[in-house]
DNA sequence: CGAAGTATTGACGGGCGTCAATATCAGTGG
DNA sequence: CCACTGATATTGACGCCCGTCAATACTTCG
């Protein structure tokens, strides 16, 4: 629960009037497609924390003056009852906002679930950049409207699905948000973020069952296992009927591809957010 | 899927001006403590629909114009899958506001439980009175705080606890926003509004399940089964334990209580409301 | 090299989904 | 009033999936 923090300068500069005069100067100084609020979020070093993986960043029942910006890595929103069980019930991932929706209901948590770049930013300082910017309102409903729809997607899965559809689903889906890379003959190597007690937790099954399936879809030629990270994805449209996936992948997956490549055109692929390279 | 529709006027009223007019006479009119845009909601017989149980409400994927504002009964937001299993999301209750967040996702939708009473809003004019009334903003954001702390119960409870817990807790929760009738003795009888199918689809198992739980708990001596939609509750607090309710009930319903007090307080008892008459 | 953390595999048993039969009740029409 | 029908709820029997416990590999630290 120890976090590594690298805050370079934080005296008294999280002010409206001073965020709204970074908002101009990003605005002006960089040069990129998506909205000036959102690269004011990031477009500075100032308010940044490095965070290990496994790092506390909002509990919830707690009244907090602090939003997340993310700017690489992967969050998880997870539940604890006393006896231990966790359930974790959405994962935030580059390019997000977390902790704008007042607070967090009590057992409720956020931490990071491998090393991360976050930028802080007060709330008050927030709720005004918002009231004077549309194109960051907007940005904002959409990714909550993301987020809802990914809830919506793990209730339906938890309560329908076997964990064999669940886990199918979810490496389909991985290849849309997490590194991977695209191989001559079509396939791609994925590289799981997650490790497996994350994977367990959020499909709601446990480590040995993951490990089960992850060997059953590897012998039945669906996937190669390369190390317990890196997974071949072999036959892709086999993950989606499995994991009853319809729709095509792009719909369960909204708003992360684009914030993914807004990212990246800001601050560079380099930057160490989570990139996909697979083709659509 | 056919519903009797008893729409009293619909002749184009429904522009942002005439409504902001109902607000303001219904404002004056009504003497009651909640935000002057929602009595104004349920202020008039106008755009009034009496729906059916099993009607369909809002339909994914679709754009649609229509807010719905909920006076009486139950509505539920499934999910459905193309071999046809189903998933409840969700219930929204009287006094909610549903259908504002932008689109459902397409394979979602909203329907009635049970048998209720709706008033259709136009979205524009919706927007406009909003952008007006910041008491009847602050209820929609606690609005929307509310179901989707009731959502991550779900999806927590889903993932989390066994069939019989998720069943006791919502029976404990029941107690709390559908119809009770309490006892000399301490106990109450709760009318489960909901057929066995949709407390299966909302908790992610079957009826059968459902049933022998149900038996079990009744043997046990938590609960007594009047009939197949009426239990007395015998031990509320066994219930809760079941459940893995930790932090008092109220933390689990809150909103529900007070948006129902509201209500009554503004259109009477008699309404057909889902009343609870459960002390705290 | 030892220790701790993580992943994998095996063995076992109970919970719960599935199928089927029965009970109960509401509505309908004779 | 009863027979018939359909919907809903309940109970039983069966079997397998998957959670639990335990042992073992594998990696990464010191």
């Amino acid at each position: 629960m120890e976090y590594q923090s690298t805050v370079t300068d934080h005296s008294g500069e999280g002010t409206v009037a001073s965020v709204l005069a970074d908002m101009r100067q990003t605005a002006r100084r960089v040069r990129c497609s998506l909205p000036t609020g959102t690269s004011m979020l990031c477009g500075n070093a100032r308010h940044r924390e490095d965070r290990a993986a496994d790092s506390e960043v909002i509990v919830g029942g707690a009244p907090s003056r602090d939003i997340w910006f993310i700017r690489s890595g992967i969050l998880r929103l997870q539940c604890h009852a006393y006896d231990g069980r966790r359930q974790i019930l959405s994962l935030f991932l580059p390019g997000e906002v977390v902790g704008f929706e007042g607070e967090f209901r009590e057992g409720v948590s956020v931490e990071t679930v491998t090393q991360s770049g976050l930028c802080r930013i007060d709330r008050r300082a927030f709720d005004a950049i918002l009231n004077g910017n549309d194109e960051l309102r907007a940005e904002l409903f959409r990714q909550k409207q993301d987020q809802l729809d990914r809830l919506h997607w793990l209730t339906w899965s938890l309560g329908a699905l076997s964990p064999d559809e669940r886990f199918a689903a979810f490496l389909a889906m991985s290849t849309r948000f997490m590194p991977c890379d695209p191989l001559p003959d079509g396939t791609t190597i994925l590289s799981m973020q997650l490790p497996r007690a994350d994977i367990a937790d959020l499909l709601g099954t446990t480590v040995e069952t993951i490990c089960r399936i992850n060997r059953k879809l590897s012998e039945s030629g669906v996937i190669e296992i390369k190390d317990p990270s890196h997974f071949r994805i072999l036959d892709l449209k086999q993950l989606m009927a499995l994991g009853q996936i319809e729709g095509g992948l792009d719909r369960m997956v909204r708003g992360i591809v684009e914030r993914r490549s807004r990212l990246d055109d800001l601050m560079g692929p380099a930057s160490g957010s989570a990139v996909c390279n697979c083709g659509s």
